[in-house]
DNA sequence: TGCAATTCGTCAGTATACTGACGATTATGC
DNA sequence: GCATAATCGTCAGTATACTGACGAATTGCA
């Protein structure tokens, strides 16, 4: 890389801008702790999207599909193939509204509270996993600053 | 919230939690960087991943598909979709490989090249607006520290 | 009350992402 | 040189994600 032109040095370079850019390092991120989701939780056979939809139901019985949206931040869409997949691995079950007959209303199953509590400790070295190469004084600082981001960024 | 049973109370505790995790707040950061990228940029039509893909091929003429996620940490299988887009658009061309068959050789086209040059306000201003919530000084300390966490997970 | 506007869940379409498998091709070991 | 191993791009299958549209149902307002 010593004999290239001064034109071809510029495009390696923004080669490397690129790689330290928030929005590629932020889907990298994303990337890595979803992996690290699948891979500890292999034995229980459910996504992070899932395990948050299990835990919002679980927290939320009878919640209907875009009010549990709004609180885990999917799209409305989206929503629909979780929710059938969790139907199906019978660990919460879906019945029309009572009151508004164009909503379903969501409930966990005594399946879906077991894997609740048995994933427990996997979920909590996930979360260990993800920020384990920040020193201990940097997690909470990295913690607020995310936290920070995805709210402020929400309006 | 207040005639709740202390179960239910630790069920709405555990919602909470969920809502704090760093695997979920990655997941909403990526989230709202990747729809910003999309809305800062929505006049030339690419996502955040093609104009990843697009530099990269600009700044390695006749890289193979292999090599080109080994450097944008794509998928193997997740490039031929993007890089067929790129084709589509005629930003990119793609030819077979002279020194060994099995590859696909890209090169960006003149088009590929003018939009890489007019999409560089958009792409610093989403940049920008992502981290805009953080205060100057923690800007810095949040990319070293998102640095990090990418490159010591790799491994 | 009745009609318009809104909301809920879903569908089609498109894009990203990863697994496991495969044919074609290239590299390696003997 | 030749059989075996490894690699490249792709395919099928599954999951997440979002847009725009739609029927069904509810709400709001006149």
């Amino acid at each position: 890389m010593r004999s290239q032109t001064k034109s071809a040095m510029r495009d390696a370079d923004g080669d490397q801008r690129l790689l330290e850019m928030p929005g590629h390092l932020i889907r990298r991120l994303h990337q890595i702790s979803f992996a690290l989701f699948i891979d500890e939780a292999k034995a229980f056979g459910v996504t992070p999207v899932q395990y948050a939809a299990l835990v919002a139901v679980n927290s939320h019985p009878g919640i209907d599909q875009t009010t549990l949206c709004n609180i885990i931040a999917f799209d409305r869409t989206t929503i629909g193939g979780v929710v059938g997949r969790l139907q199906r691995k019978k660990l919460i079950h879906r019945v029309n509204g009572a009151h508004d007959r164009r909503t379903k209303s969501l409930y966990i199953t005594p399946a879906g509270r077991r894997l609740i509590r048995d994933i427990a400790p996997a979920v909590r070295s996930t979360q260990r996993l993800i920020l384990a190469p920040l020193r201990r004084g940097q997690r909470s600082a990295f913690m607020g600053m995310l936290k920070h981001l995805v709210h402020l960024n929400n309006a």
